[in-house]
DNA sequence: AATGAATGAGATTTCATTCAT
DNA sequence: AATGAATGAAATCTCATTCAT
């Protein structure tokens, strides 16, 4: 897709101070702002600078260049995404089916978070991405513990390769659908009423009680 | 999102019938291919007019802006889309199950015809809309069908509120999930599967035989 | 103040029948109305062609460039102008004063004649203009009318230095204060007290019954 | 005349004042000598750019648009016209006649003064200009100076009818007569000359001393 | 380390002019 | 002779990035 040169994508110099960390955040959580309000052509290196009140020269001393910014906004966001995931997963409370409607909730933006917000301009972030891993090793991980989940609820293996293809399925269209809905503008009420359909139909599917 | 002042995104007036129609078929050709080939960042009105063999000043001629050019590609997919969508429908021979399927098809990018690829520059072109409706009647007309179809295999009235909101569940499914799995590199079979695993899964939570 | 290279304005090929005349008419109407309308920014030869209802292509077989229509254009102008005060001049039934006050009347835009129009647009006009000349002959036979009148009515020679210099100031006075009047926006009756002040000023300071 | 859309002509936010003051006059330097220098076809922002010595980014971080550009040099230009003239008015040395003559003089460009090269240009410039004002205030202080100047050496009220109609009429015909004038190409000798004509002729018939 | 003015490559857009039909 | 689509040089303007202070 985009012509991938070598442009460094990593933040710079590892921030090893307090200080720099919170600059970095300052800097990510304005870059969400500005691509919320302004979209993705409104996304320059100055407007983020001015909305973290910094000056752009600042900026490049955290990120060597935009599309580092993004590349970091990108896997902040998709992180805290599968992280949340996964502490629903681990809830020892929660049914199988259950689990899989709290995820739904997430994907579907009913909890306002600020990363939830990114799911509608995910979008117009990838525009920006060269490569578009680095978030993967999450992602991988996330997919482990959606199989073991399917594999216990159906007493299947989870390596076997019905359960490999059925656990992207059920990631691929949380995410996607998710995803789609989620930039609609709807009340809360009929966004839970989507996430509940869709993954009662999953879990229909796959048969997950 | 994006700001929408008052920046025109009509086609231009067009020149004289015959040539006119054959120029804006091939700068929207050129436009999909640079798009596809090298993405958002790569979608400048000279590269286009390169691709397209012509000056920029024809491209100009045709349309207003850039953003005219990108309204004009996303409303001749989106047409071509749903109207291909009706065909399915209107099919006599074929089962409603089938019809699903066959449709599922499509939006998953099986056909390799130029309109499927359009799927997966989708995100790339939002970028650029200014107005997102257009293609609105013609989605409506196709949602009616839709309707209709899963009254019909299940017996029930389209206007019920429980049949429209399946309608609308069905439509959305198939198109986020299948513009997601589109823009994936895939084989021809890995995509198929993936059509029919949806819908299928869309039909029996549905109840269409 | 502008450089001048080779470029050709006069109007091409000097039309022969009945037909070219009127079409140079009309192309030269239609560029003072674009002009009036628009102003300097929006005299542009598609513009004028279309309001001509003509193609740009045949606006280029009578006008070798916008430059010669600019110059043409200018030209009509100041030939109406210099024609008509020159009517006025030659009127036997007029005392000096009273044709000066005339003249001032025109200059002031009190008649609403199209070429009239042509004085608050002028300097619009004059930037597209690389040479100045070309009414020269006709501003040279009015200056000498002027002359004329000025030696007879105060009794001089008329190659006198002083009356060549007076002669000079009245028809500068007269055109520029003209212009700058006429350019507001101002009532027919405020026009002409406009004119009729300026018209006496100059008659009592030169001498002139 | 020129239709005005929303296009900003106010200068931008000015960088903070040391270094912002000087580039400001350099581009209106530039932007002057290039006026004079290639007329209003060869005004274009890179030309002055160069002319000014940094890059056209740098014009555009001072100055939103080329119109904007262009009212500031006017702006500029009529400010310091009308400081000139109000210095003039205050002098109290002068009798009101030579206070008139000094006027003139400065409109008809005997100073070689960077802002009186401006008055040769003040057509060129008129084409890019969207807001006529602006220097509204200025002008109407000046006016009042004159219409006391008028009062005085008449022995009548500032605020009469006839007063404020002459105090226009001598403001119009220094303006419009010097604007002219200036813009021919003339002696020293030869611009006093005129000056010194109109002053009189002014001063004659509006009965001052 | 922070600032933000300066840079300039490159993107968008216009418009005088040509030339095939 | 008339047409108007096509051309492309040139103008306007943006924005990622650098670097002197």
């Amino acid at each position: 897709m985009t012509s991938s040169r070598s442009i460094p994508t990593d933040p710079r110099k590892t921030p090893s101070q307090a200080r720099s960390r919170a600059m970095q955040a300052r800097l990510l959580e304005a870059a969400l702002r500005v691509l919320v309000d302004d979209g993705a052509l409104g996304f320059t290196t100055t407007r983020v600078a001015e909305e973290a009140g910094v000056s752009v020269g600042s900026l490049y001393q955290y990120f060597p260049n935009k599309y580092a910014l993004a590349t970091a906004l990108h896997a902040r966001a998709v992180e805290a995404g599968w992280r949340h995931v996964e502490s629903i997963l681990d809830d020892g409370e929660l049914s199988p089916r259950q689990k899989i409607r709290e995820i739904a909730n997430w994907f579907f933006a009913i909890e306002t978070d600020e990363a939830a917000q990114l799911g509608s301009v995910f979008d117009d972030l990838d525009v920006f991405l060269r490569d578009r891993h680095g978030a993967d090793e999450l992602e991988t991980a996330a997919a482990a513990r959606f199989a073991q989940l399917l594999a216990r609820a159906t007493n299947r293996r989870p390596s076997g390769h019905a359960v490999v293809f059925q656990t992207e399925l059920l990631m691929t269209v949380l995410e996607s659908v998710g995803k789609t809905v989620a930039s609609r503008t709807l009340t809360h009420e009929q966004q839970g009423r989507w996430a509940l359909a869709t993954a009662d139909m999953l879990c229909d599917h796959l048969g997950i009680a």
